[in-house]
DNA sequence: CTCGTTGTAACCATATTAGTTCTAACCAAA
DNA sequence: TTTGGTTAGAACTAATATGGTTACAACGAG
């Protein structure tokens, strides 16, 4: 991968505008605030029902919360959306050769390193909530 | 992305290699033990040579460390094989409507956020050389 | 000169991403 | 009960990244 996909930070967007604007938070409403397709949304919305971090009205439209602002963190939300294949950040190539002294550790020895560089980053991402992020602008 | 290339996992393979096997690392021989196509392994030895971590000797074969095992970092490894598209590890969704309060204010109130979850990652790997690496299994 | 190696262009299959069009299902209000 | 705005989602597309492959030129020690 080259970036984690936008659909991060679509998602941050789109609650953010639901807890602003519960009532207006249409698809459509919120497709023009994020400037993209309204289908791109609604893909992105059930990834956040999914997760249980709101519930949306069929046919007369509207979103909400299912969470306090302040109970929804920046990790739930990255988790939400799936940007990271099984929940794993960096992708090891498979199989090395285990005839080889290296080919035979490196995974071993890599696979922790990995997993602590990217546990710090959805650490961080854990101290952010909803309510801290909206407070910056509101 | 899904997940951060195997051409990193693949560039700390390859320089645990050059690090015990300096006179054996042809290409030939780490993609023998990566398991992969040499030609995969140039393609990465290119970077490696870029980011002057590596020199390698045309038409007799072999590679060398242009630094201290206990000098190169995970992070230097990760910048070298250019994982990120320009460094930034999360792709911020372009042009949000700034007519709307939440399209004109998220970017800036999320983007801090985001370089700060990088950068835990970032630092994470920085505090782990090569020599810590390849002391784990030699 | 020769042989093994490095360097690199060109190409390929697959997957992801972001987006579009289209249609069905939903539900409140007229 | 029909209408209109909405949600739900299938199907498709273009662009790009990835990992791999083949082919060939350039290099350099013996």
């Amino acid at each position: 991968m080259k970036q984690i996909s936008s659909r991060f930070s679509v998602a941050v967007h789109i609650l953010s505008i639901i807890a602003l604007f519960p009532n207006e938070s249409t698809g459509e409403f919120i497709a023009g605030s994020v400037n993209t397709n309204p289908v791109i949304i609604r893909k992105i919305i059930r990834l956040l029902k999914k997760a249980g971090l709101i519930a949306v009205r069929p046919g007369v439209g509207g979103a909400s919360l299912l969470k306090d602002t302040g109970e929804i963190t920046l990790l739930d939300i990255y988790r939400a959306v799936e940007v990271a294949d099984q929940g794993e950040l960096f992708h090891f190539h498979e199989e090395p050769n285990h005839a080889c002294l290296v080919g035979n550790n490196i995974e071993n020895a890599l696979r922790d390193e990995l997993r602590a560089a990217q546990l710090a980053m959805e650490q961080r991402l854990a101290q952010v909530t909803l309510q801290q992020l909206i407070a910056k602008f509101v």
